[in-house]
DNA sequence: CTGAAAGCGCTAACAG
DNA sequence: CTGTTAGCGCTTTCAG
């Protein structure tokens, strides 16, 4: 068992062949004969040769690796979908760098010149928000990126969310359904496009029926935020049912609703979330709430990404994918619901 | 702008000295010039020049990656671990390339030998085994690796959990107290040391107090197969209170339990689980746990690794955290408990 | 302190 | 198909 790092060039001398044959057999779309390839890989196995990849990066000029950007963890429709990113990208022999951001603008771009630093072959920025600036200078490094979860008005940026328009206007909907007259909404960060969007779509349809917003809190997509907008909420000018604009938050809110308010759910106020994550599931919640689906999302993310890495000339693709409203105990359900 | 990379000749060129000047200038240990200095960076702004970090990691032999892998991550408790790990390492200079495992040996092997092709300086690995084979690849390689939240017999290997024994011996400590006389046990998946001591100190605790375990059920750390025991133990030889081996279990047994059987927490049975994530603070849960003391755990593990990289003859450390037992409102509170 | 020169481990023409 | 020859962008002796 070697103890040190064994290069191709050892290979190739116990191989008996050139270094360059050896590079050729580790590399997928080269040319090798079969007698080669068998002693390549004989003499390799016995050295316990790998080939740097990093090596490789540095003169090919693709690095198989891509940036993550995420800023927080603890909304749980983040794990998920970064596990099913990483899991789709590493199907496809690429690796994930990770890189945590607080959602202020200024550490954003420090983080992406950070990324920028490791040659990556393309970046990901799950719900956050990058200045102009710094997409301007991924597009002059030629480095593809893609937002997950979040929009921007720059057309040239590839976008993947939610139709969260249709979410918001769904919630509405079935709120209306359900015979609801005094409807309140607990807003996430006003500078997401996720919270601006479904609130519009919540907004409109809730016009379109001739009705308006009885009273709005902000939350933050924070937890004691939410809750904290719940109390002042509820001890003004309490609605009949809430929608929420991500699920995070309402399980927050319906438990200051329930333990401390002393309501109940759905009698006294039904609640509706954004995400179906799986805490919406569990019977303590059973939220009813606009599913994100994050397998068709990442799905989506990562053609988007990996077809631009493979063709810089592809144009930027902005995607919203439709989610259905889940129906479960949390909110009133309308005689005769069925769709 | 630059349309395409700039590389240190280039700025050198402008700077008007030689290309190792430049290297110099960014390298944190090297010695330059006041005036160097200036021209330099003024040449490398202009250029928006930043050192390839890749080309820099294959001379130098240190790449400032680590390699870190983890299992799944819809146990709350690893989004928060990852999240802390991430931000400790890059305070330090460090990245973090992130590698998804299923916990079955054959795959973790593959997925270590991976994250070697990136001549990663170390690598952690959350919750997963591995092979002893791998662990002699890795020494082999002069790899440094710490465990995280999962010890090995092999004393060779850096370790860092919490204290599983004593918290489940203050689980059953605290139960006992309570008065308890049918105490049942839902394990976690069997091959983790986590789940083995987790129980044994439970056990030893238990028959300490001259007591043995009334129930025993499966459920491999995962939501489904810890309803399923749940069931099945109650159906035939129902426990007035149940340790779980985690909160993740515990959360879905309190479900069913409440939900399912219509059984009352904790007047009809107590639940104690283990980990302190954040649900187990919820209302909806207020679960009774053994809190596994995140931060501390991410501090030692990152102050482990690092030296060891910095030092490579320092010796391997097993470090095993104390937490306390939170008490909240799932499993009966013994008259006078205060400690 | 500084420049010249020699690589790191690998891929990519280029002849043969 | 194969070996030779240039590099990739950077760090690191080595003289000066």
């Amino acid at each position: 068992m070697a103890t040190h790092k064994v290069t191709s060039l050892e290979v190739a001398r116990l191989a008996g062949v050139s270094q360059s044959a050896v590079s050729r057999v580790f590399t997928p779309g080269a040319s090798a004969s079969k007698k080669t390839v068998e002693k390549v890989r004989k003499a390799a196995k016995e050295l316990g040769y790998r080939p740097n990849v990093l090596a490789r990066a540095v003169v090919s000029g693709k690095s198989r690796i891509i940036g993550l950007v995420v800023a927080y963890l603890n909304n749980q429709f983040y794990p998920e979908a970064l596990e099913k990113l990483t899991n789709a990208l590493q199907e496809r022999g690429y690796h994930v760098l990770i890189f945590m951001a607080s959602h202020q603008a200024g550490n954003i771009d420090n983080v992406v010149e950070e990324i920028l630093d490791f040659q990556v072959d393309g970046i990901i920025a799950a719900s956050v928000a990058l200045s102009s600036d710094l997409s301007d200078r991924c597009r002059a490094a030629g480095i593809p990126m893609v937002l997950f979860n979040r929009a921007q008005d720059d057309p040239a940026m590839s976008a993947v969310s939610s139709d969260n328009i249709a979410g918001g206007r769904k919630a509405a909907e079935f709120l209306l359904a359900g015979g609801h007259k005094k409807i309140g909404y607990i807003a996430g960060w006003e500078g997401a496009s996720t919270q601006r969007d479904r609130e519009a779509g919540f907004l409109s349809e809730l016009s379109d029926a001739g009705m308006e917003l009885h009273v709005r809190g902000v939350g933050n997509f924070v937890t004691e935020e939410a809750q904290e907008a719940t109390r002042r909420m509820f001890a003004t000018d309490p609605p009949d049912a809430v929608f929420v604009a991500n699920d995070h938050m309402a399980i927050a809110v319906m438990d200051t609703l329930r333990f401390e308010l002393g309501l109940k759910i759905p009698e006294d106020v039904s609640v509706v979330g954004y995400d179906d994550v799986a805490v919406a599931a569990w019977p303590s919640y059973n939220l009813t709430t606009v599913r994100q689906p994050a397998n068709r999302m990442v799905a989506e993310t990562v053609d988007i990404l990996l077809s631009k890495i493979e063709d810089p000339d592809v144009s930027a693709h902005r995607v919203e994918i439709d989610g259905p409203l889940i129906v479960r105990g949390s909110a009133r359900i309308p005689e005769g619901w069925n769709r």
